[in-house]
DNA sequence: TTTTCCATAGAAAGCGTTATCTTAAAGCCC
DNA sequence: GGGCTTTAAGATAACGCTTTCTATGGAAAA
């Protein structure tokens, strides 16, 4: 087992073996061809544990999600999965349950010596981010998506969050809506106030006043979509149409307008963030703001790989376009 | 970094901080403690290459799945990553797109040597598992979950697929209905002639005539539950109730029968499987089969750990009673 | 021909642990 | 108190690779 059987076999040298495995430069293309073709009728593997040891390069690649029973996230990890194995990265993963205890607990007890970098989405509530500087200071390379700390120099990746909710509220007002409240996400997260000032903005761009009283924060369940949405209907102002920061709460909006009796789509227009599979299921299906999650996936993936092959690599941010989807709800 | 610096402040032999930071036995509970302090002191996080190298144990965990943006197998790996950071394993993801010339090649690829087990998790036009016996015979211990292949002498866990059906049919005939249809999943599945079986025999046991036009078998997609719904509804005989073999198809058959003019609940009951959130989000509300997705991963962990640590470790087969969940679509 | 250089390959020293084999000191028995 | 076991710890050889340094033969340059 091993290369010392190739090396055996062919009577030349382990170093020759492993040299040529890896197409390095000074081997023999005909030694090189004998050692690949000898490798693959043995089936061999190389130990990774043994390369990872002895080079420092694990081939492996963090990744910390707050969720993974969610759409968007899982369909990340698919575009991850995708760019990783391509490239000969395997991914192992971390599941914060978007709790920042959890997170920073999983964080300071992973093995960086196991990882090559890391690809990470915050958890609401992270305040800080010193755990992650460290990390980063002892050299691990980090690239942040989605749920992105604004102040930290790192590469990131993310959709046009202003972009998008600039869209959505954009086609609201087009449809004729002037009263329109926000149910934003969780006040801490950058991703909340991207798509907070692209609401903002397209309002302000249409020459309408904003109302306080129609921007509700909250979490990203359906339940708080529903629970926001009737305090939005509790007072005399009474907005006409809803833009969500994602579509679990635009289908609690609709759930909860509907309860009240009124006609979404006509009488109240709503528009989520995602294009989740439920917005086909919602009745009447749900008018939303597509993100590009496999793409951004493979994209973070690429660009971490880009890290770790070179150090001195320097951070950037890249945003994927976002695109309105539009159905019934609106 | 490493023990060697502890060894050195220390003034004892690597040998015996190795041995200490393990709990070994023969070593003096004063000598142990004084390296336990210092190692935290040092925040000293042992090299796991090194280790696996050294000792053979990885602490990895391959998770195989055909998916993960998909409610139930995300529920279940949520459930293993949690048993798995609680027993101080990590795990390594692998999607297979429910492929199985993809299965295969992941399989073949994977390094065993850094993987001290398997969950997996097969796809659906699996016919072969050739591949999983040969890793077994190279001694990778591995445990199916939910999709598994009948037979193989392997540990299995699943949820109870014949007594859920029988479950879920049951409950249809006591509501009254007596033509009923069954949307089932691809026909290879183990999982499919288990929920098949259940509702025959529910059928069976209430004096039903089984008919076989009332039988389709396709994938697990919403859509095909769409298509499969229509087929049933092309003859002049018409079912009165349907149970799906998962939420997915019969969310898409309620929407079909929507589109038909059916009042779904009244004249025709629809029942599912799984307990998708997608069932609170169709209308009427989806009555299903609860499966207990993030247990099913758990013990499917733990069992693992279980043959991981002891070779010879007999295999078992688990399985997890589900519930009836009533809602409206009945 | 002699010298220099390049292409190719071997030898051997790690990488940071674990594990086996010893050794040293201390405790125990009759 | 001499042999025996027990307890604690050191020395050292793996583990299977990567990598650096060195060696060799032949081609190119002089």
């Amino acid at each position: 087992m091993g290369m010392k059987l190739i090396a055996e076999k062919l009577e030349i040298s382990i170093s020759t073996v492993s040299r040529a495995l890896r197409d390095a430069h000074d081997v023999n293309p005909v030694t090189r061809q004998k050692v690949m073709s000898l490798a693959k009728e043995l089936n061999f593997k190389p130990n990774k544990n043994a390369s990872a040891l002895a080079s420092g390069s694990t081939k492996n690649i963090g990744v910390v999600i707050p969720f993974i029973t969610n759409y968007y996230f899982s369909t990340v990890i698919s575009g991850i999965q995708e760019e990783a194995i391509s490239q000969g990265y395997q991914i192992v993963l971390y599941i914060s349950n978007d709790d920042l205890a959890r997170e920073i607990q999983l964080i300071n007890n992973l093995e960086s010596n196991n990882l090559d970098g890391l690809l990470v989405s915050i958890s609401s509530n992270t305040t800080s981010t010193q755990h992650y500087e460290d990390l980063m200071n002892e050299g691990c390379p980090i690239v942040f998506f989605d749920r992105i700390p604004a102040h930290l120099n790192a590469s990131k990746v993310m959709q046009g969050d202003f972009e998008g909710a600039y869209l959505a509220t954009n086609h609201l007002i087009q449809k004729g809506y002037r009263k329109i409240a926000h149910l934003a996400g969780p006040s801490g997260l950058d991703l909340t106030n991207e798509r907070l000032n692209g609401y903002l903005c397209a309002l302000k761009d249409a020459g309408i006043s904003n109302n306080p009283s129609f921007i509700k924060y909250a979490g990203f369940t359906r339940n708080e979509g529903e629970v926001s949405c009737r305090e939005l209907y509790q007072g005399a102002d009474q907005p006409d149409a809803i833009f969500a920061v994602n579509d679990l709460k635009a289908v609690g909006a609709i759930q909860a307008l509907k309860k009240m009796g009124m006609r979404v789509g006509e009488q109240v227009g709503v528009i989520g963030f995602t294009d989740d599979p439920i917005a086909l299921i919602i009745e009447p299906n749900l008018t939303t703001i597509h993100e590009p999650a496999f793409e951004i996936g493979k994209q973070s993936c690429q660009l971490l790989i880009k890290h770790i092959k070179n150090p001195s690599f320097e951070a950037r941010t890249i945003s994927l376009a976002c695109t309105l989807v539009e159905r019934d709800s609106v």
